[in-house]
DNA sequence: GTCTATAAACTGATAGAC
DNA sequence: GTCTATCAGTTTATAGAC
């Protein structure tokens, strides 16, 4: 990848995530990047070829990271506490990849060529639903929680959090994903018994 | 408002919902409401005015719906269980309206006509956040709660259920509104005392 | 009230000069 | 590798016949 090709990749990333990729035209995309539409084609062929290459590098890297997270030991709490961790990282890291991910993959994943997103987003799925399913089995989680359901609601507070978080605003990435593990975990009410 | 207004308007909405609004065009509004999109312009003078009136009817209607809750009596754990029930309920009659929400919003906060929705979100946040104060002023929701991020976590997560809730799948809104008030409310921890 | 026809602007993408 | 110029198609919206 030369140096102009990250340049274009990046003002496209940034304009996708602002604006959504359908509401993104190519001559803005060349505007922010110091080049004429036209020009642009010289290094990409489209502008779907545009998105394909920031949610490809996406989905690789975080499904790679999982993978890692996978090997590491510690009790299903511990592991849990560390997955929100990582997860609001994310909103540090990849916020752009994120609003491109949530605003448009619905549309996207119509295309063949985005058929990867879907098994992105099962992957990531199944590492967090085997987390769950260990703290059922070990006595850590009720038994009444369904692995599933239980994922899809930490993992959509997690991504709501991208359209008002903030970096460097009252609460860090970190202090709030301790602050949803604490919510998911123990609950809000104060119980009687120490 | 004519019969024929409201078949235009109920198309238009279904295609926001499906598609997002920048992306639906005015022929296609008029294709599902059998008319041609020169013949819509005879009852709507602008694309953007239909959004106007779906998101400007929701709007009014939710907040008329809160204002009645607020009337309610109950302790805060049990209203709180209360405004779950009704925001899992949306799901079932407002699924389009939410969508739009979702996905446009952000969009059409930039312009002036659509300011009212700015002040919809702070107005159903209000409602929120007061159960919540009161909840940790009788001593039942720990003092550690930050009412603004709970009501947020809690927001993000009944909202991110419209994208995979299916009204007569698996699970109702109103088995979702539950598992989700015994998830933030109790956690799902296992504890030692009773 | 719906149609046909079209204006005016914008879109992704291409061709060829430099 | 970037430019100018432009194609072909689409968009919202309008004008006027019926």
């Amino acid at each position: 990848m030369t140096v102009r090709k990250s340049e274009i990749l990046a003002a496209a990333k940034e304009m996708f995530a602002e604006q959504g990729v359908s509401r993104t035209t190519v001559r803005q995309i060349g505007a922010r990047a110091g080049i004429l539409s036209g020009s642009l084609y010289h290094h990409y062929e489209s502008k779907l070829d545009l998105v394909d290459e920031i949610l490809g590098e996406f989905c690789a890297e975080i499904l790679d990271d999982y993978r890692r997270m996978a090997a590491e030991e510690g009790d299903a709490p511990t592991r849990f506490r560390g997955l929100m961790q990582y997860a609001f990282s994310l909103l540090d890291r990849h916020s752009a990849a994120l609003a491109i991910m949530l605003h448009d993959s619905a549309d996207l994943v119509k295309e063949e060529r985005f058929a990867y997103l879907v098994a992105f987003n099962q992957g990531v799925e199944d590492h967090w639903t085997e987390v769950v399913r260990d703290g059922i089995a070990q006595g850590a989680f009720r038994a009444s929680v369904d692995p599933e359901i239980f994922y899809r609601h930490a993992r959509d507070a997690i991504l709501g959090a991208r359209r008002w978080y903030v970096p460097g605003g009252r609460k860090s990435s970190a202090e709030l994903a301790d602050d949803y593990a604490d919510t998911l975990l123990l609950g809000v009410t104060v119980r009687d018994c120490p």
